[in-house]
DNA sequence: TTAAAATAGTGGCAATTGCCACCATTTATA
DNA sequence: TATAAATGGTGGCAATTGCCACTATTTTAA
């Protein structure tokens, strides 16, 4: 069957559920969804955050950030430290537990990147990553 | 905020994600939701296609166009026929409501890949298309 | 200073998706 | 030809996500 991703938009959809079914078989071995594992990369990532500057990070519902972080609490990955200046919001921080499997991620990550542009050159690898950064970032200025 | 969308992995998500919710959007007035609208899609741009072929092509599991078949049955998008060749498959047809929905939602996923490629130049575009395919078919080959 | 608006977070519901076990039919093989 | 394997499809369950309505707190403005 040729041209089976015959489109953008169905190349897209291709990359994100692939990109997601990879980081959930690898991260299953820390007990953790792909889901799960891209918070912790975030907050491992900034030492700490809000779940509101998370939820703008990852452009996700703020409702799905409390999940996961919820989630992430009872597993032991994060923990949520009441802000006594704003009693309205949590400082979530990574735990050791967390810290042991960031690497891991990232290094997840980087191996579906190299998966997925394996038959690019270096060059054109580099076009690729700017121009996705490119179009999210478009992508997220038009919200307003 | 700076950088939001610091990794090609964050803007892959985001792209999926924001293109889904503008197809929801704007296919609601034919009271189609983006993955229903996705199949209609190529029902039409085939003709006739089985349960199998539409699988294959959108790259999703079975059971999940079984379930979206089944709805656009239901909502009279779509016709299943049984092929007297062989019993197990239906051959999928669009009705005249899918058909008139049709042109419609062509136009709604090309005005996303406009709006995501908006601060592209036309060769920038066409760059990132290539290169989107490019990766698209590398993961589809990578499956066995 | 009080009332209104903005902000941070929660919980419920529905749609999408992936995985699994399962059934029926067809094809391959011993 | 009988049996095993492959194929096409279904249904259940769980995770992810988005949207909405809601609470509590903080900020703004009258």
């Amino acid at each position: 069957m040729p041209n089976i991703a015959d489109s953008p938009f169905k190349a897209i959809s291709i990359l994100y559920r692939k990109s997601h079914i990879w980081l959930n078989n690898s991260c299953a071995r820390y007990d953790l969804t792909a889901a799960q594992a891209v918070v912790i990369l975030i907050v491992c990532d900034f030492q700490t955050l809000t779940q509101d500057e998370i939820t703008k990070r990852l452009s996700l519902d703020k409702s799905v950030i409390a999940k996961t972080v919820n989630k992430l609490e009872e597993t032991g990955f994060l923990v949520r430290e009441q802000n006594p200046k704003d009693k309205r919001t949590y400082n979530i921080l990574p735990t050791e537990k967390a810290w042991k499997a960031y690497p891991f991620i990232q290094q997840q990550i980087d191996s579906g990147l190299a998966q997925m542009t394996q038959r690019m050159t270096a060059q054109e690898k580099q076009e690729f990553i700017r121009l996705l950064m490119l179009a999210a970032e478009t992508t997220l200025a038009q919200e307003e």
